[in-house]
RNA sequence: CGGGAUGUAGCGCAGCUUGGCUAGCGCGCAGCGUUCGGGUCGCUGAGGUCGUGGGUUCAAAUCCCUCCAUCCCGACCA
């Protein structure tokens, strides 16, 4: 509830030259935040009123689950992360330093080391739990390229909270209830997202999902089943082959090697055989200390790394003809020409469940400049293991309901994971069972980014002129524009209107600025705010006040009773 | 870390190739007038270590080197 100008907002006409996304744009020109340096920004007024009010979404969400504030600090010293091992793991990407008498701090990028070290003190007994708690903090993450403003910054806000329960049920149970609210949150914030099955890495057994924000300009990229809701990180995205026409080649044909000088990559050999992609396969060798992997892909997907070392249960390493040509000239590998057909015993073989079907394939011959057409499994080569290997692409299918996949990017901003005893067996949190037995306490973590939501927010919703704030987050709900203040009839009207809206507690700010009418709406466009109330002749002559939406543009002439009932029932009669 | 690019007024940019008067333009800002329902128009004006340091030269925004910063693509991370 503020006039214009009293209040600190700066706007301009030209874009940014930093920004390449919408979202940093408009958060630039309509005056949210200010860059201090790469990937640190500062919330201008603006800025900070929508950030509280996403802060406060969340938090009364997570109040709603039982869930309990603290707020822990930023700076954590080096010995609880030595002590759960993370100090050596975690990199350059956290930002150490040390204080005068020389002991090692860090800005912290999370906080399961500090809050398991104060719960550690506390929770004794299986009677102090199942206990959920939260902070929202900011986050320091020394990020190899920061990049779209305050979607991937060094220094961001960040709501975390940590579960605590002493058995699996309890877990789940809270899981699901972090679940729920995150849920809600987004639709709160009138966005559209998934919520995936996320990938756990080697540490496995672990369960975990991501919130995904949909948006063309996403870093991720999801995998969903418009029929089942079947939705997942595109990284472990399970899938069932498409069926490719198999019907261009009805028979087994014979093998034949032929010359293809210097044709090394998918596409040179499409070209010059004239033939698809998937009929070639991709052959790509693995390495784990000494023992050799061969996977086999169809030419037109990529390899999964990490559904392999999943499906090994180790970690691998692409190998190529420079880093390892003394492997390559002890097993024969011609990285280019490599196939299935002749390749040295030692290797085994992991093939694709999309090659299944296919017959009369091309793959190289092992030999410089040589490939084989019409190269066929079992009868020419057999395969050690069949699995799923590789990306889905568009064709594929659903493995749960057989239904065409789609494919969308997203921002992922909300993490949940069950972390079950990784930190609280290092660091010693322990507490006594029913039974009298110690045991480590069970744990759950779950983040949700603010600072990140603020962006994600407007790449869904925005359009030429600027921001469509939803009515939840909207810095003010009403832009009051005194059409020409010099017209005092006009100007002390519509501080009259001002006066009465503040009173009603209604979320508002009054355009009082001296400048043209069309400068004051192009700005409250920029902003976002969702309605403006114009105050012009028409209310000096007919007591008429215009009412203008801006998600649609909607505009209604009222009297000015009828404009404020309509503005008071305004966010309880719609969601955005 | 690899590749590419940029740095000139608060913002957006030109000038640099081919060194040479007092470094320009648009927006914004200040003043005056004009206009007043979708970024009016005119006049006047303020505002610059040309990213930093060094070098070449009679002379450097311009050429060379160093460093710094910023952005993009990739790799990394997950």
């Amino acid at each position: 509830m503020v006039k214009f100008t009293e209040f600190f907002i700066n706007t301009t006409k030209e874009h940014p030259s930093d920004s390449d996304i919408p979202s940093y744009s408009f958060l630039l020109r309509a005056g949210y935040i200010k860059k201090i340096a790469s990937g640190i920004y500062t919330y201008l007024p603006i800025g900070l009123i929508v950030l509280k009010k996403i802060e406060n979404i969340v938090r009364e969400e997570m109040n709603k689950t039982g869930a309990v504030e603290l707020l822990m600090p930023a700076i954590q010293p080096s010995d609880l992360w030595i002590e759960s091992e993370r100090w050596f793991q975690y990199g350059p990407e956290l930002f150490r330093f040390k204080d005068r008498n020389n002991r090692e701090f860090c800005l912290g990028p999370t906080h399961e080391e500090l809050i398991t070290s104060i719960i550690r003190q506390y929770i004794k007994s299986y009677k102090d739990m199942p206990i959920n708690l939260y902070q929202i903090q900011v986050k320091f993450r020394d990020e190899i390229r920061p990049r779209y403003g305050i979607l991937r910054a060094r220094e961001f806000i960040m709501k975390d909270a940590y579960s605590f329960t002493s058995n699996e049920e309890d877990l789940d149970k809270i899981y699901l209830k972090m679940f729920d609210c995150y849920s809600n949150v987004l639709k709160k914030l009138s966005l559209n997202f998934f919520a995936v099955e996320a990938d756990t890495g080697l540490i496995g057994g672990n369960y975990s999902h991501e919130f995904i924000v949909i948006a063309k300009n996403g870093e991720d990229k999801i995998v969903y089943c418009p029929n089942c809701n079947y939705a997942a990180n595109y990284q472990m995205a399970e899938y069932k082959p498409g069926i490719i026409t198999i019907t261009d080649q009805k028979s087994i044909k014979n093998i034949e090697e032929i010359f293809t000088p210097g044709i090394t990559t998918i596409k040179s050999l499409t070209k010059f055989l004239k033939i698809k992609p998937y009929k070639i396969i991709k052959t790509m060798i693995l390495k784990k200390e000494d023992d050799l992997f061969a996977v086999l892909i169809p030419g037109d997907k990529d390899l999964n790394l990490a559904k392999v070392e999943k499906f090994l249960g180790f970690k691998l390493e692409l190998i190529n003809q420079i880093d390892n040509f003394e492997v390559c000239n002890a097993f024969n590998i011609n990285i280019g020409f490599l196939g299935p057909v002749g390749l040295n015993k030692k290797i085994k073989i992991l093939a694709d469940n999309s090659l299944s079907n296919q017959i009369n394939l091309v793959t190289g011959a092992n030999k410089k400049d040589y490939h084989y057409i019409n190269v066929n499994i079992y009868r020419d080569f057999a395969v050690d293991h069949w699995g799923d290997f590789s990306f889905p692409v568009e064709g594929d299918l659903c493995s749960k309901c057989n239904n065409l996949l789609k494919f969308e990017k997203g921002i992922e901003i909300g993490h949940i994971f069950k972390l079950g005893t990784r930190y609280s067996e290092k660091m010693n949190a322990l507490f006594l069972d029913k039974t009298g037995n110690l045991k480590p306490i069970l744990m759950g973590c779950y983040g949700i980014g603010i600072s990140r939501i603020m962006s994600a927010v407007i790449e869904q919703l925005y359009d030429e002129n600027g921001i469509i704030w939803p009515l939840s987050i909207a810095p003010f709900l009403v832009n009051i524009i005194a059409i020409n203040v010099e017209d005092p009839k006009i100007e002390s009207s519509a501080n009259e209107i001002y006066l009465k809206i503040k009173k009603l507690n209604i979320s508002t700010i009054y355009d009082n600025r001296n400048v043209r009418a069309g400068v004051k709406f192009k700005d409250s466009d920029l902003i976002g705010i969702p309605i403006k109330l114009i105050v012009g002749k028409n209310y000096i002559e007919n007591n008429l006040v215009e009412l203008e939406l801006r998600k649609n543009k909607t505009k209604i002439q009222l009297k000015l009773e009828e404009a404020i009932n309509f503005i008071k029932d305004y966010p309880t009669k719609n969601d955005f």
